[in-house]
DNA sequence: CTGAAAGCGCTTACAG
DNA sequence: CTGAAAGCGCTTACAG
């Protein structure tokens, strides 16, 4: 390895000074054209790169945002980086991945860490421990270094800061509708995520709609531990006809087990669930899914933090939600949709 | 937002010099119990913060490594993740993640950014294109300026670095194996990702194994134009009794469609894919695979990566064979084993 | 068009 | 036990 290459042997080398080396490698119209071409091929030559840590430390502004996602194991956050990663750099920013795994005190552990590393800013989907006890500190912590914040998906609408969330309350209220309207009458709500803000706002949307005119059927279950013949039960006994699922493997799950139990899925039970994961489209019967946006939800994230980041946003808040879209594939095309 | 804290004002409100309010916050023996109580005190009262900036451009350091993955939609990968994760974090590094998306081009893109960031190592699993192309030059950079680099799952031996790997050869030997000992007699080689170093050598391995008792027969297709009845017609031209595949949605995919055309999974064709991700588990049959060990591969690689960067290790480099376990779930448990 | 100089915030060898 | 000073590599206002 060639000792490392900086601005002063640069300038030695050229017998020119350091502020002529700088302005030229950053293409300064004061400097003459011929020396930049000098300087320029010379730095090529070494491979120069520049100290980004001096750099940063002159401008104090890091070009880098922080991503802090509650999982990676979740398809739904992949996608989201996938979109952020795009975005970021379009917009020449640099993105830093975190992973809190639901836990509280990671999240914390990873909000100071990105304030250390001096990011311009940060995006979060909060965990599920961190709504669960409701602590906020570590975030309200970003404002005072003066670092932006923007949430995403999982949302807390009352920490004054940026957010982008998807209705998951109307999307559950049109889903029913729609299972309503193929005369589907006994609906169940099964989640596999209770505690989680999205679960409460699905959940509240099913029984918004469910509740005009019919019982709702509600079953919150572990979904790690997935109690498969308490379910079936529970369905007999009611006669379900259609579930709503919280998530993917919430509805995958179920799907399984009544397939190998002889239920003809969609037409005795038709089954949607919440989120377009890589499970639903390759099963058979194919994953009906009320598409949650990840990777719109992503990118806009990204923009709207480098929007808030470089002043170009009133200092109003915003709070985006974005449509989503039912997805009809085999689990609820029904054959003959009973008049 | 108030105003940065910083070490000069840290020592003006306490009246002392800058040099022992840093000792101070190091806990450096040389600083009385007392000024240091009353210096950490300060510190915490005022969210002092060091600039990380500085620091790095004093001790020429970053405490960080960098993680370049092809795609972030496999599960593969994301299982990588979160072994790279959690050692990382274990290690007291940093830990950049950047996602190349099977392209050269962004690779090298991300390796001059990483190079520009200052990371102490790298550690990668090389992009399809980087293969095809065989294009290394950006990866010998990294030596140039001194940065370690490990290689993990798609790997060039010829780097002369160190490399973590399943010995992929040999694990799709021994499938095949298994599977004549089953009786099956006509297995094909069915290949979603052509292409890619982890495909030439799983090829290998079956080719090895049938050659010395049967005829191979081997169909490499783009998985993302899946052609579902060319492989059916050759599956019935040539009785094929059970399928390798090359990674799981290809396994998937063309046991979907075997399902859909009424084939009787496993005891008509047997299927089992490499590599563990989250569709084989629940699909109905679940679906055998060889478990590529994902996390500990992840681990495995930061491991391998800080011990070279703080000296650990011999100069000569490691190549390191993860052993894989093959997975026996429905796809490939026949009711009665043909004697 | 070129260069000398200050300063970003920190660490650390050295002096006292 | 404390502090003055140099220096990490860069940018930029200022002088010439």
């Amino acid at each position: 390895m060639e000792s490392k290459m900086n601005l002063k042997q640069l300038a030695k080398l050229l017998n020119i000074s350091i502020s002529t080396v700088s302005k030229s490698l950053h293409n300064s119209p004061e400097i003459s054209a011929e020396t930049k071409r000098r300087v320029q091929e010379l730095a090529e030559l070494h491979n120069y790169v520049p100290n980004v840590f001096a750099q940063n430390l002159k401008t104090n502004k890091s070009q880098t945002i922080g991503m802090v996602i509650p999982e990676i194991s979740h398809q739904f956050f992949t996608q989201v980086l996938e979109g952020a990663v795009s975005e970021t750099r379009k917009k020449g920013y640099n993105l830093t991945i975190c992973i809190s795994n639901e836990s509280l005190e990671q999240e914390q552990r990873i909000i100071d860490e990105l304030i250390r590393s001096q990011v311009d800013g940060v995006a979060i989907s909060l965990s599920e421990e961190t709504f669960t006890l409701d602590k906020m500190d570590h975030l309200k912590k970003l404002k005072k270094h003066g670092i932006s914040l923007v949430l995403f998906d999982r949302v807390d609408p009352n920490l004054g800061c940026d957010t982008i969330s998807i209705n998951d309350s109307i999307n559950a209220e049109l889903t029913i509708y729609e299972l309503l309207s193929r005369n589907r009458k006994k609906i169940l709500y099964l989640s596999g995520i209770p505690n989680t803000s999205v679960n409460e706002r699905r959940k509240d949307g099913y029984v918004k709609a469910i509740d005009k005119v019919h019982t709702p059927f509600i079953l919150e279950v572990d979904y790690k531990n997935f109690p498969h013949s308490e379910i079936l039960k529970f369905i007999k006994t009611n006669n379900i006809d259609a579930i709503l699922a919280s998530d993917e493997l919430t509805a995958i799950q179920i799907m399984r087990y009544l397939k190998v139990k002889r239920y003809n899925i969609p037409d005795e039970i038709s089954i949607i669930g919440f989120s377009i994961g890589n499970l639903g489209e390759h099963y058979l019967p194919s994953l009906s899914a009320i598409d949650q946006k990840a990777e719109e939800q992503g990118r806009c994230a990204v923009e709207i933090l480098i929007d808030r980041i470089e002043g170009k946003l009133q200092t109003e808040p915003l709070a985006i939600q974005l449509e989503a879209n039912i997805i009809h594939r085999e689990s609820t095309l029904m054959k003959k949709p009973i008049k």
